[in-house]
DNA sequence: TTCCGACAGTGGGGTCGCAAT
DNA sequence: ATTGCGACCCCACTATCGGAA
């Protein structure tokens, strides 16, 4: 099959905003190719490369200036060998040789595939369709219920070796969670408050959220293997968790967790300096885990277990290593005062839903609010192109200064928004710099967010953590606006 | 007919290792 | 020794489609 079949079909898709149309182009595409090329073109046309990230960023591909073939020629088998000759490509020397290969790939390719390949590369294919439309499209190429190529997906973890297994006839209902191989996190979804969280959850259970890492665990044996959230394996950088686990009272074990790094004190330590330490060869900072979840123990799956089933296991074989929980009264406080981000509600009669963001789990984290100075404006990309996006904020210099830059953010902007700042930030403009436009600190906007973290980025030491709109106060002047002091008070002890 | 779950998009700050300078 | 790039931790929020209620 040719390299431009694949590119086609992402316009077509690009060009329709219905996922069912988008899911019926993805679907035509995989019938017409053939066994081999079923993995590549699944992985690009959901917006990746069947080898992951192969080390080219934008900065990269945006400097590359072949000249564009006049026919396509590419194939999907050609394409697929460069990436993964891209992929394994390091050491000194490497830039020159990925340079090399980049300049084979696209001065083969037309200038349409050229295009494609640097959404794809760069990690933004943008045509409106993932994982989720394409695993519509595998079931539907296939002719297999989606649910069944949804949790093939979720307990293998990967869609380029589902959809093989679809379309080649295999039988996905055998796709079973299997100790050494992980599956997609259950996730949670953010709730208004514990009370509510506990209103929609009446049979739950209630445990402390960490600021951590989340790491999944497998144990067979001796052999232990971690994971992290997106399935990277770090086995080898965190030896203290599989020591520890490896020492659990069992032959095998699957479980779901949360790792940080503790002070001398035993509270947590801030989540930079947990990823300091997780993201590290040297392990100065010792890592510790908290369970929550038990997938499997000793031969017997437990996934589709209700939740109060899995803690009866998790509570055997990892017990000392349990995430704080208990009864609701005022556990969120405790949480809080145990250096914590929060709680999370969890219903105990819901089976582990693989890969799902659902109700089951419900997130509750303490909201912080700021009046904060906007210092500039970015103009927006993709569908925001055109409008004033993402906004600079300063908080006030107590001694009567220039507003200090501690963050950004475009959470939290309506249509409606994005086109009011569009139509008021030129009035207040007083020069651009690259892709942003810097205005005159005048006005006020109210921000959310979670926190603050030390930074070397902005001059006041200080930056802003998850930080969305939540209004503009036309009736606040600068003066009023909170201080550089109001930001560090966030800052963790 | 309305409601709501799931998805995709639009980016945020910080950390590391790595290759080149 | 520095620097810039790329990958990957954490993540919130809105718009939209399409099935559920």
């Amino acid at each position: 099959m040719l390299f431009s079949e694949v590119v086609a079909t992402s316009a077509a898709v690009g060009a329709t905003r219905s996922r069912k149309d988008k899911a019926a182009a993805l679907a035509g595409l995989l019938r017409a190719a053939a066994p081999g090329e079923v993995a590549p073109a699944t992985a690009w046309l959901s917006g990746e490369a069947r080898q992951g990230r192969i080390g080219t960023g934008w900065r990269t591909l945006s400097a590359l200036d072949a000249e564009p073939a006049a026919e396509p020629t590419l194939t999907v088998e050609r394409v697929d060998a460069l990436l993964d000759a891209l992929a394994g490509t390091s050491g000194a020397g490497s830039t020159r040789r990925r340079a090399e290969l980049l300049g084979q790939l696209f001065g083969a390719a037309t200038g349409e595939e050229q295009r494609f390949l640097t959404r794809l590369l760069g990690g933004e294919l943008r045509h409106g369709a993932l994982e989720g439309v394409m695993l519509d499209a595998v079931a539907a190429a296939s002719e297999r219920p989606a649910a069944s190529v949804r949790r093939a997906f979720m307990l293998s973890g990967r869609l380029p070796e589902t959809a093989v297994v679809a379309l080649g006839g295999g039988d996905l209902d055998a796709v079973a969670l299997q100790v050494g191989r992980p599956v997609r996190p259950m996730l949670a979804s953010p709730a208004a408050s514990l009370d509510e969280a506990l209103a929609a959850l009446p049979d739950s259970t209630v445990e402390f959220k960490l600021d951590g890492a989340r790491i999944q665990v497998h144990r067979d044996g001796d052999d232990v293997r971690v994971w992290t959230r997106t399935l990277r394996e770090i086995t080898a950088s965190v030896p203290e968790l599989v020591e520890l686990v490896r020492g659990l009272p069992c032959r095998s074990v699957v479980l779901d967790g949360e790792t940080l790094a503790l002070r001398d004190d035993g509270r947590p330590r801030p989540f930079q300096e947990t990823m300091s330490r997780f993201g590290s060869d040297t392990h100065a900072l010792l890592l510790r885990p908290w369970f929550f979840d038990c997938l499997h123990l000793d031969g017997t799956d437990l996934l589709d277990a209700p939740l109060r089933e899995r803690l009866a296991a998790l509570e055997r074989v990892a017990g000392p290593h349990r995430i704080p929980c208990g009864d609701p009264a005022g556990i969120l406080e405790r949480a809080l005062e145990a250096g914590h981000e929060g709680v999370v509600v969890k219903a105990l009669d819901a089976p582990y839903l693989a890969g799902r963001r659902g109700k089951a789990w419900q997130k509750v984290k303490p909201v912080h609010t700021l009046d904060l100075v906007v210092l500039g404006a970015e103009w927006g990309f993709g569908r925001r192109t055109g409008s004033m996006s993402n906004i600079h904020l300063g908080a006030r210099d107590p001694d009567g200064g220039e507003p200090i830059m501690v963050g950004k953010t475009f959470k939290g902007m309506t249509d409606e928004l994005l086109a009011w700042q569009t139509a008021t930030f030129p009035a207040y403009a007083r020069a651009t710099e690259g892709h942003a436009v810097l205005l005159r600190p005048e006005l006020v906007v109210e921000i959310e967010l979670d926190g603050a973290q030390r930074s070397t980025r902005y001059p006041g030491g200080v930056a802003l953590r998850f930080a969305r709109v939540l209004r503009y106060r036309p009736d606040k002047t600068p003066a009023e606006a909170d201080t550089i002091e109001a930001v560090r008070a966030l800052l963790p002890d």
